[in-house]
DNA sequence: TATTGTTATACTCTATAACTATA
DNA sequence: TATAGTTATAGAGTATAACAATA
């Protein structure tokens, strides 16, 4: 198998005495650069919304919760009896990805679903005495998961940055729609 | 559009002779009751990026272009020449992961691998003529979506809303290790 | 022994179509 | 016809173990 001419993938063969490529010539310790990414405001938000996440995922996995699953308790319990729905869409989770979700909550005795009489279709859904005994303690964790946090915000800031953070939501929200 | 009684809010309609159980005496058409969330970073981080990100989706979908795969191209396109395992490094991928993705650039004739004759186990990873031309087409599209974006900021506030995140981020990166 | 690229695999999250039983 | 809950499924994204070639 040789060629002479144009070989089809370009391999760069043997060194070829001297014959250093430009690619050859970089530095290969200098840090990578990231182009125009450190600038952006959506690449920014996620870094830290993955960090923020990564030390609540952590503290919640103590309770054996994830985030989802926290969030479900505590809409459920702060609107106990609103159907299925309501608190699915709520959480902008989608009503199939919601069933597994609450089965699984209701598997572990935390959450349960009772037949709406005035609407067969539907279940009110509401917690367990475990599914607020989960939630409170939960709720404590995540509260020292917020102090974690907020430890890096000058005092006063956050709640400057929490409206910043809501005003982009909407207003990115909003455009979406269009 | 008048009514004498202000029943809009208690339209439980077919109060079925006293069958009304607790759960059914709820007002069904209030907005739900999120409870900490609003106030948690968390949770206003993941809504604002995913909104800014929905944008971005959007615009980079007129390419052919995940986020992902621009954040690639940008890399190589930055680093020409670097190793497959250090632009994945450099953009938290990681190396099983990152297979697929350059696959599929090369399959699109964007990036190529070549080998590098100073280490046979690696592959210098460089962009196609229509690597550079796509990516500088999706660097346009981005800074069109950034503008988007930063209409919703005030004037200079931008860099310090930035700043935040990226102390966030590393903050909350150190505390991981830990 | 350690590292690079790779394969295989698995689990989460998300999204859509379609079924059922009701309304 | 439309809606609530469900099933099935598919696509990304992400994580780990292990192998071959090479260092």
């Amino acid at each position: 198998m040789k060629r002479t001419v144009p070989q089809k993938t370009q391999r760069r063969l043997q060194p070829r005495a001297g014959a250093v490529s430009a690619v050859d010539m970089r530095n290969d310790d200098a840090p990578l650069d990231l182009g125009m990414l450190p600038e952006m405001t959506g690449y920014a938000l996620r870094r830290a919304q993955l960090a923020v996440f990564a030390d609540a995922i952590n503290a919640l996995a103590s309770l054996d919760l994830r985030p989802a699953q926290f969030s479900v308790l505590l809409v459920i319990g702060r609107n106990p009896g609103r159907k299925q729905s309501e608190i699915a869409e709520a959480l902008g989770i989608q009503r199939p990805n919601f069933v597994a979700l609450m089965d699984e909550l209701n598997r572990r005795g935390l959450a349960r679903r009772t037949p709406l009489a005035s609407d067969r279709r539907s279940y009110a859904v509401v917690l367990t005495k475990d599914g607020e005994a989960l939630l409170a303690e939960a709720q404590e964790t995540l509260t020292e998961h917020e102090r974690r946090v907020r430890r890096h915000l000058q005092d006063g800031q956050h709640q400057a940055f929490l409206r910043t953070l809501a005003r982009i939501n909407e207003a990115m929200s909003e455009v979406e729609k269009a």
